[in-house]
DNA sequence: CGCTCAAGTTGTACTCTGCAACGGGAGCGG
DNA sequence: CCGCTCCCGTTGCAGAGTACAACTTGAGCG
């Protein structure tokens, strides 16, 4: 097998050894916030707002799937449903305060897990990986995995 | 922020999108063999065959849920129960020729998958990807994630 | 108006998971 | 040998997450 055909194996044993271990630790880690929510929250932030259907197409969940999980979140106060003035079938879902916080708090407290076991690679290294995993998500992203 | 920091929010934000990928995609691209059920086989090939227990420990997952995940694989013909000899509380799990076979097919279709995605990765990028990734995760597994 | 489509909700079912309780065997000190 | 304790695995139960299908409500359009 050639070196590349090596790295790649590796490559691949070593994305599902993670995928396998952040399945497991993220309810872990995080009993507030799952990562499924921790995700919709994000993208929320990130937009600044958007429908339940456009948070189902972009994650590639069911429109009922993100229903429910919009539910718990508002009932947990974390997200407001204000409906669109313009088109009354749409609702707006907007962060809360309480929202914003828990989703920093949840964030940084990854960050900090991140760091740590980041802490003593060499700078150049940990831009260099930034790069690959960059390169590799946008890559797949495009195969729409 | 510093480079490194910025580096770390980097790889923090790809490895999320990452995960949650894998874990939408998992299903549909492998629906005969989950995520955990593939690791597990994989498992029992490396390790050419152990116990249930070895497994729950390993993968941090409860020993019950081992349990249902070995007898639908057993169901499935892909696993046999061996009794041990030695210790008649102890069943040694071993793949079949079943097992194998779909085990192999999966692993191939999966190597493909990210074959397409690395193709046109020059080699030295390859294995330095791969390195990366496994110093992450040993570093990760000593955190016991 | 009436048809069709879109956004969300709800009913139903299934999987995965963990915790707790249990059965059966192993190992050990008395 | 007996009894206690620990270990391995199973099962009952509960809860989360998910999908699919049917439905409600509203928008758009001829």
């Amino acid at each position: 097998m050639s070196a590349a055909q090596t790295a790649i194996e590796t490559i691949q044993r070593e994305m599902t050894i993670f995928a396998r271990r952040a399945r497991a630790s993220a309810g872990r880690m995080h009993p507030e916030l799952s990562l499924v929510s921790y995700t919709l929250l994000g993208h929320l932030e990130e937009r600044d707002g958007c429908r339940a259907t456009d948070l189902a197409a972009h994650y590639a969940l069911d429109k009922s799937t993100v229903s429910r999980q919009v539910t718990a979140l508002e009932r947990a106060g974390l997200v407001e449903r204000r409906p669109d003035p313009e088109d009354h079938r749409v609702q707006v879902l907007q962060l809360t305060d309480a929202g914003r916080e828990i989703l920093a708090q949840v964030t940084q407290r990854r960050r900090a897990a991140f760091q740590e076991r980041l802490e003593d690679w060499p700078e150049e290294d940990l831009t260099r990986f930034a790069r690959y995993l960059e390169r590799y998500n946008a890559r797949a992203d495009a195969d729409s995995d």
